[in-house]
RNA sequence: GCCGGCGUAGCUCAGUUGGUAAGAGCGUAGGAUUCAUAACCCUAAGGUCGGUGGUUCAAUUCCACCCGCCGGCACCA
């Protein structure tokens, strides 16, 4: 019977496009292990969208001079692009204000609020906040500069001070300036709603040292997710306030004064989006959109959440705590956060970073290579327990050495020869030897190995699989010398080619999840039909007899030009 | 400062519960071969597993300290 799982990627903030860091922490490994269960055959939904809400999008738009609304919409679609490009094929795309979910998504999320509002654990508290008068906003730090309190740098956050590194209160500042208008902001009363984290930070506990041994189907959870949850809560959750004085997000659906003009959270919000384009998607398919609680509420359903590693406090500590308040939702199976990618430039490693302008972005990386060379790359260096760092040079190097020459090598020489030789035909099986026979045992191998790495969430040493039985396929056809044989006895001839024909079939299958459009030219050649590159038959063979399509190249050479799409 | 992570062959990294595992890929150098996108195959190189102590019959793998790099400790997403 078929096992159901919901995955879910980060929401990306829809105030920019995606570069291939994005890409390599949350949306690739999703995507392959989502296009692995398909391919199982298992029940999945793959649900993401962009988080429209909060202050950083209404920043972007009033820089850009465009209503925020515009914005989110326009950046919704270009990441919907983006994603689609290079294969990370989503069920649902949604987006916290994007027309098509935004009703959905404010009525589920008012429902949550309300519910943990019931329940009693918000706490109401007012405090005093500096406010833009011009903007009519409150400021948060990052959008207040001034004096230091502490050492007197006329450049100071509204947090803290860069150059004596002391941290204070942005009342505190001397002399405040919104970064916003330009102008003295004010300090005004505000009142707000707190999520007392405190009250949960005993089941969280348990709930997370739990995740230290696997249960069922699931792996243990990744160290760096629990060390750094448990130490969270190991220093004390505190109220958090779930509120914010703003007008663009999801009204406070309190019948109370002090509600008046604000709106959740944004990080209240945005998991829910979660749920709520799982409800957008069952009422477009299916009409009922309640049918989302059988993905959220059933537990026969498996939770699985792939994120950055800026995620975790809000994936493995809010999120849950929110869950636990409302009451009726079941917690995630897994939390898969990767770390950020870096980038290296030259003999320098750095960070992405806008202002830096070193961003390799997805739309402008796609112009000029094909989406699986990228996607294998990203897999190969993922940094599933460390940093990486994204070098052009190296992708264009493992291209050419690994993709092309391993795997795309070999299926090419298998079907030329077969075109040239054998008519296109696979060939009869004669008496196979023991080598033909480990060989054929090794696609075998190499797929249950490949199963228990991707169960575990381990996509580099997946993928590491793959790449090992196209390099010992290539030894075999070396040793095996068809191309001799052939020549003094075409019946033996064909033996090897058929054992080579079938491990074309297992790589094509093997490889799916990771190079889905390498996979279906590979289909193509073998002329199976759509939708047969089922995971079990990676080992049924093809027929004698099967007529094949005409061989072409999995992929391209690339060279190291001097314009490089990383400016 | 406190907490966490990392530091293994030129490069990118694997190393499960401590004991013939010190490994893979790439790069480099030889050799072989021609079916294949000058691709593929074979062989070699020898890195004090960041440093110093300690526990142990035995440590890259456990502990302590030190050095270096990174991150967290925000009403920032």
């Amino acid at each position: 019977m078929a096992r159901r799982f919901l995955v879910t990627s980060g929401l990306p903030y829809s105030n920019g496009r995606l570069h291939v860091g994005h890409l390599a922490g949350a949306y690739l490994p999703a995507d392959i292990f989502v296009r692995y269960l398909r391919s199982k055959g298992e029940d999945v939904l793959f649900v993401c969208g962009s988080d429209d809400n909060g202050v950083a999008s209404l920043m972007s738009a009033r820089k850009e001079g465009v209503p925020v609304q515009d914005l989110v919409t326009r950046y919704n679609a270009f990441q919907k692009e983006d994603f689609s490009r290079v294969g990370v094929e989503f069920d649902v795309y949604g987006g916290t204000h994007h027309p098509d979910f935004v009703e959905m998504h404010e009525r589920i999320s008012q429902g949550f609020f309300r519910s943990i509002h019931e329940k009693g654990f918000f706490e109401k508290k007012t405090s005093k906040q500096l406010y833009d008068v011009e903007a009519k906003q409150f400021l948060p730090d990052r959008y207040v500069e001034g004096t230091c309190p502490n050492c007197g740098n006329p450049d100071a956050h509204g947090d803290q001070c860069d150059r004596c590194g002391s941290t204070y209160d942005q009342i505190e500042l001397i002399d405040p300036k919104s970064t916003v208008t330009g102008t003295t902001p004010e300090l005004r009363e505000t009142t707000h709603w707190y999520l007392r984290l405190g009250e949960f930070e005993t089941p969280l506990r348990e709930w997370l040292e739990a995740k230290r041994e696997p249960h069922g189907d699931q792996p243990a959870w990744r160290d760096t997710v629990l060390n750094f949850a448990l130490g969270q809560i190991k220093q004390g959750l505190p109220e958090r306030a779930m509120t914010r004085d703003l007008h663009w997000g999801v009204p406070v659906p309190l019948d109370d004064p002090d509600a008046e003009g604000k709106v959740l959270y944004v990080w209240f919000d945005a998991p829910i989006g979660y749920v709520s384009f799982t409800a957008q998607h069952c009422a477009d398919h299916g009409g009922d959109w309640k049918e989302y609680e059988r993905w959220w509420k059933d537990s026969e359903t498996r939770i699985v959440h792939f994120i950055g590693e800026d995620n975790t406090v809000f994936h493995a500590l809010t999120w849950p705590a929110m869950m636990q308040a409302e009451g009726s939702y079941q917690l995630p199976a897994q939390v898969v956060a990767n770390s950020f990618l870096n980038v290296k430039l030259g003999d320098t490693e750095e960070k992405f970073s806008k202002s830096r302008g070193n961003a390799v972005w997805l739309g402008e990386f796609l112009n000029e290579f094909d989406p699986d060379p990228l996607r294998y790359y990203l897999t190969a260096i993922a940094p599933e327990s460390a940093r990486t760092a994204f070098d052009l040079a190296d992708l264009v190097q493992r291209n050419n050495s690994e993709l092309l020459g391993a795997l795309g090598n070999y299926v090419n020489r298998t079907l030329t020869f077969l075109q040239r030789f054998y008519e296109g035909v696979v060939p009869e099986v004669g008496e196979r030897d023991e080598r033909d026979l480990a060989q054929l045992a090794r696609v075998a191998e190499t797929q249950a190995s490949m199963e228990k790495n991707l169960d575990a969430y381990r996509f580099k040493a997946a993928l590491g699989d793959l790449m090992a039985l196209a390099r010992e396929t290539n030894a075999y056809f070396n040793d095996k010398e068809p191309w001799k044989v052939r020549k003094t006895d075409p019946a033996a001839g064909g033996t090897i080619l058929n054992v080579c024909a079938q491990t074309v079939k297992g790589l094509a299958v093997l490889m799916a999840p990771f190079l889905p459009y390498s996979a279906e030219v590979t289909r193509e050649m073998l002329a199976l039909p759509e939708g047969s590159l089922r995971w079990q038959d990676a080992t049924v063979e093809l027929p004698s007899g099967h007529v094949l399509g005409e061989p072409r190249l999995l992929f391209r050479q690339y060279e190291l030009s001097e314009e490089q799409p990383t400016d």
